[in-house]
DNA sequence: AAGGCAAATGTTTTT
DNA sequence: CATTTGCCTT
C-alpha cells in the first residue's frame, strides 16, 4: 500500500502522530507546527491503513470555518467524490449535536420542528421572563442572567441542579433559569448550550441509541481541544465509550476562551480518563523567524502551570522586533499606515499584513487613518450577517411561515414594519396566551374571536394575521430563493428600510437582497428536513462571515481573538499598554492575567517574518484622555530582540522603559512576589507602576482582594 | 403608538 | 466618542 503521499514532508513528530496505531492520542501542537495538516493526514491514514470507512470517523472542530477547511483539505487528500465526504461527520460540537437531535427529536423529547435560539433570541426571551416574574433588571442585569444560564448549561447543570442557597443573587437567577427552561420547553426552543446538554442526556437516557453510535464510530478526532468546556468533554466521553479511539489536538498556551467556559484542565483530565494515551509534541515551528519565536517563548514562560512546550525553528533569525512608542493613538495609527505603505512599496501584498488589537473599539481610529491615507483594509469582526437586525427580521417572517407558533419570531415582527400594534395590545396578548397556554399566534386568533380589542387594535392585528396567510399562500410552490424574495418584498420590510434615510437604510436593503442570494446558493446537507427549515437552522448555527466577501488586496485588521489560527508575514500588534492589554478587567486575577498572556502569545506567533509592537503614551478612551504604562508583556520580551523606533516628532524621550522592568526597585518589591501589609495581611504583587516616591504596586490580598498601595507610605515586607 | 431627546454605558467571541 | 436605552412628548 502506498502511503507516501500521507507522510512525505512530515517531520518525525508529525509522522509519529499521523502513523500511530489506532489508540487514544494527545497531540500537543504549538503555534505554526502543522497541526491541521497532521489532523487531516491522520484521518486519511486511518481510512487507508486501518481501513476505516468514512462513516466510522467523527471529526470535531470549533468553528464552521474550520470544519469547512478540514472538509476541503480532506477532499483534496482523499481524492474521493463528494459523496464519501458527505457521509463523514465533520463539524462543530454544536452542529453535530444538532444533527443528532434532528434525527432523534422524538427520543429527545423535542417537537419535530424545534427551533434554535441564538444569543440574541435568548436575551429577548430572558427579558420577557423578567417581565413575567417582575424582576428588577437594574438590580439583576439580564445579561448576567444569560451568563448564569449559559454558564450552568456549559457545566451540564439544569435549573433543578443549581444550588439553592441563601445567596439572593443565586435565588433570583435560579428562578429565571427555571422559568427560562419552562419557556423553551413550551415553545420547542433550543439554545446553543442546550444542543449539547440535550444530546448528552439523550444518550444517557437511551442506551440503545448510544450503543448504536458507539458501534458506528471507531475514531473521534477533536481540534482545538484546549477550548472544550465541561459539557463538550462529557459529551465526548460518553460517546467514545470503551471501544472508540479518541485523538485530541490542542495547545494549552493558546487557550484564550476561559471566560467562555473553556477548561484547559480537560487536557490533563484527558490523560487520566482516556488512559493509555499516546502523547506527541509538535514543537518545530514552520511559520516564524527565530527572533519571533524567542519572543513568544519568553512571554509565555511567565505563566505557571503549563504542560511545557518550547517552539523552535531551523529557519532564519530574521529581523528584530520593532517597538514604537506613539505619542497618542492617532500617532500610532499614522505609524501603522506608514508601515503598511512601505511594506507595499517594497513589493509585498497588502493582504499579507495584519493589524491586531485587543478590543474592537481600537479599530475605529486605525480605520479612519487608513481611509485618509487611501490604503485598502478589511476589518474582521463586528456584526455578522445573520445577526443583523434586518436579516433577523426577514428570518422571523420565514420562521412564522414554517411555524406560526414561534413566539420569538412573532414578537419580533408583529410590529415591524410598524403597523399600529403597540405594547398595550401585545401585553394583552401575552397575558391571554399565558393564561390559556396558547402561543401568541393562537392567542391572537382567540382574542379577535372574542372581541377583546378596540376596533383600531383589532384591525391592526387582523391585518398582520392576514399578511401571514397571504405570505404562506403565495409561497406554497416557490423555491427557497423565490420564497425569500417574496417575503422580503411583501412583508413590507424592503419598503421600510428603503424609506430609512442615510447609508444605513441602503446597506440594509442590500443585505436583504443578499439574503435572497444566500437562499439561492443554499445547499442543504440534510435531505429529510424541509428546505426552509434547513436554511433557518443553518442561519442560526452558522451566523455567516462578519463582512461580505471582500477579497481585494487589503490589510487585515482584527482582534487577537479572531486572529487565532491565522498567519501573516507581517504583523503589527497595536495598543500594547497596561489596562488595554492586559485588559483592565483581567489584570486583577492571576488566572485571567495568564489568559491575557496567552493571548499575547497567540498574537506574537501570528507573525511569520516581521513583528512590530506599538503603544500609545496617551490614548483617548471613550472620549477621555488616559495615560497608560507600556504593557508588561513588552518587558517580558528579552531586550536583545527588540529595536526601539524613535518617534518621528522631535520630542526627546528617555528610552528608559526597559530599565524599569525586572530590576528590583528601591523598595525591593518584584512582580509576583508574596508580601505582607500591616493592615491587609498577605498578598501577591500583581503590578508595579511609577518609580521613586510615586511607585505604586497592586497587590492581591488573600482576604481583602486587590488594592493599589503607594510604597512610600505603606511598607510592604517580603514574605 | 411613534418619534424625539437626554442619560447611561461601555472586553475578548462561537455556537 | 458613539451607540443604545429609557422617558417624555405629540
Amino acid at each position: 500500500m502506498d502511503v507516501s503521499d500521507l507522510i512525505n514532508g512530515l517531520n518525525d513528530a508529525q509522522r509519529d502522530a499521523v502513523c500511530a496505531p489506532l489508540s487514544n492520542q494527545l497531540v500537543l501542537a504549538g503555534a505554526g507546527s502543522g497541526k491541521t495538516r497532521v489532523l487531516v493526514h491522520r484521518i486519511a491514514w486511518l481510512m487507508r491503513v486501518e481501513q476505516l470507512g468514512p462513516h466510522q470517523v467523527l471529526a470535531v472542530t470549533f468553528t464552521n470555518k474550520a470544519a469547512r477547511e478540514m472538509r476541503e483539505r480532506l477532499g483534496q487528500l482523499l481524492d474521493r467524490g463528494d459523496a464519501t465526504l458527505r457521509t463523514m461527520w465533520v463539524g462543530t460540537f454544536h452542529g453535530l449535536a444538532h444533527r443528532l437531535l434532528r434525527s432523534h427529536w422524538r427520543e429527545a423529547n423535542l417537537p419535530q420542528n424545534f427551533q434554535i435560539l441564538d444569543s440574541d433570541d435568548q436575551l429577548r426571551l430572558i427579558k420577557r421572563i423578567y417581565q413575567e416574574l417582575s424582576i428588577d433588571d437594574s438590580r439583576w442585569p439580564q445579561r448576567q442572567a444569560q451568563w448564569f444560564i449559559n454558564g450552568h448549561k456549559d457545566e451540564g447543570r439544569r435549573a433543578a441542579h443549581v444550588q439553592d442557597d441563601f445567596d439572593p443573587f443565586n435565588k433570583v437567577m435560579k428562578s429565571v433559569y427555571l422559568a427560562y427552561e419552562a419557556a423553551c420547553e413550551r415553545g420547542g426552543m433550543v439554545d446553543f448550550a442546550e444542543l449539547l446538554l440535550r444530546s448528552h442526556e439523550l444518550w444517557l437516557k437511551q442506551p440503545q441509541l448510544l450503543a448504536h453510535y458507539q458501534q458506528r464510530f471507531r475514531c473521534i478526532l477533536v481540534d482545538e481541544f484546549q477550548d472544550t468546556n465541561a459539557i463538550q468533554y462529557a459529551w465526548l466521553r460518553v460517546l467514545a465509550g470503551q471501544q472508540c479511539s479518541v485523538a485530541v489536538v490542542g495547545d494549552d498556551d493558546q487557550s484564550i476562551y476561559g471566560w467562555r467556559g473553556a477548561k484547559i484542565e480537560n487536557i490533563h483530565r484527558f490523560q487520566e480518563d482516556f488512559k493509555p494515551v499516546n502523547v506527541t509534541r509538535l514543537e518545530q515551528n514552520y511559520r516564524s523567524t527565530s527572533t519571533i519565536l524567542k519572543a513568544a517563548n519568553a512571554v509565555i514562560e511567565h505563566n505557571g502551570d503549563r504542560l511545557g512546550k518550547t517552539l523552535w525553528t531551523d529557519g532564519a533569525e530574521g529581523e528584530a522586533i520593532d517597538l514604537y512608542a506613539a505619542f497618542n493613538e492617532q500617532d500610532e495609527a499614522r505609524y501603522a499606515v506608514d508601515q503598511v505603505q512601505r511594506w507595499i512599496r517594497d513589493g509585498n501584498g497588502a493582504s499579507d499584513m495584519a493589524l491586531l488589537y485587543r478590543s474592537n473599539a481600537q479599530s475605529r481610529v486605525l480605520e479612519e487613518a487608513f481611509i485618509r491615507a487611501d490604503v485598502p483594509y478589511r476589518i474582521y469582526g463586528g456584526q455578522r450577517f445573520y445577526e443583523r437586525l434586518e436579516i433577523k427580521n426577514a428570518l422571523a417572517y420565514l420562521r412564522l411561515i414554517s411555524n406560526r407558533n414561534d413566539d420569538n419570531a412573532f414578537e419580533r415582527v408583529v410590529n415591524t414594519p410598524t403597523r399600529g400594534i403597540g405594547n398595550k395590545t401585545l401585553e394583552t396578548l401575552r397575558v391571554f396566551a399565558r393564561e390559556q397556554g396558547y402561543s401568541l399566534f393562537e392567542a391572537s386568533v382567540g382574542a379577535l374571536a372574542n372581541n377583546v380589542f378596540t376596533a383600531r387594535a383589532a384591525n391592526a392585528l387582523k391585518g398582520f394575521l392576514t399578511l401571514l396567510d397571504s405570505l404562506e399562500d403565495a409561497v406554497q410552490d416557490m423555491d427557497l430563493a423565490a420564497c425569500c424574495a417574496h417575503v422580503v418584498e411583501h412583508s413590507g420590510l424592503l419598503a421600510f428600510h428603503e424609506a430609512e434615510k442615510g447609508e444605513r437604510g441602503q446597506a440594509r436593503v442590500e443585505n436583504l437582497q443578499e439574503l435572497v442570494g444566500a437562499c439561492r446558493a443554499f445547499e442543504p446537507d440534510d435531505e429529510d428536513t424541509p428546505v426552509l427549515d434547513a436554511f433557518l437552522d443553518r442561519a442560526a448555527l452558522d451566523a455567516g462571515d462578519a463582512q461580505a466577501d471582500d477579497y481585494e488586496e487589503a490589510v487585515q485588521m482584527m482582534t487577537l481573538h479572531s486572529a487565532k489560527g491565522l498567519e501573516f508575514p507581517f504583523v503589527i500588534l497595536c495598543g500594547m499598554e497596561e489596562n488595554l492589554f492586559p485588559h483592565r478587567m483581567s489584570a486583577e486575577e492571576p488566572g485571567r492575567l495568564e489568559e491575557e498572556r496567552r493571548l499575547c502569545y497567540v498574537g506574537i506567533t501570528r507573525a511569520m517574518q516581521k513583528l512590530v509592537l506599538t503603544y500609545a503614551e496617551n490614548r483617548r478612551v471613550y472620549g477621555k484622555e488616559s495615560f497608560n504604562a507600556p504593557s508588561r508583556f513588552i518587558r517580558e520580551i528579552p531586550a536583545g530582540l527588540v529595536h526601539e523606533v524613535r518617534m518621528k516628532a522631535a520630542v526627546q524621550r528617555p528610552a528608559t522603559y526597559l530599565a524599569q522592568d525586572d530590576a528590583p526597585n528601591e523598595f525591593g518589591i518584584q512582580l509576583g512576589q508574596m508580601v505582607r501589609h500591616h493592615v491587609f495581611g498577605e498578598g501577591v504583587v500583581l503590578n508595579i507602576e511609577g518609580r521613586g516616591a510615586a511607585t505604586r504596586v497592586q497587590v492581591n490580598f488573600a482576604n481583602e482582594g486587590s488594592k493599589w498601595i503607594m510604597l512610600q507610605y505603606a511598607k510592604l515586607e517580603p514574605v
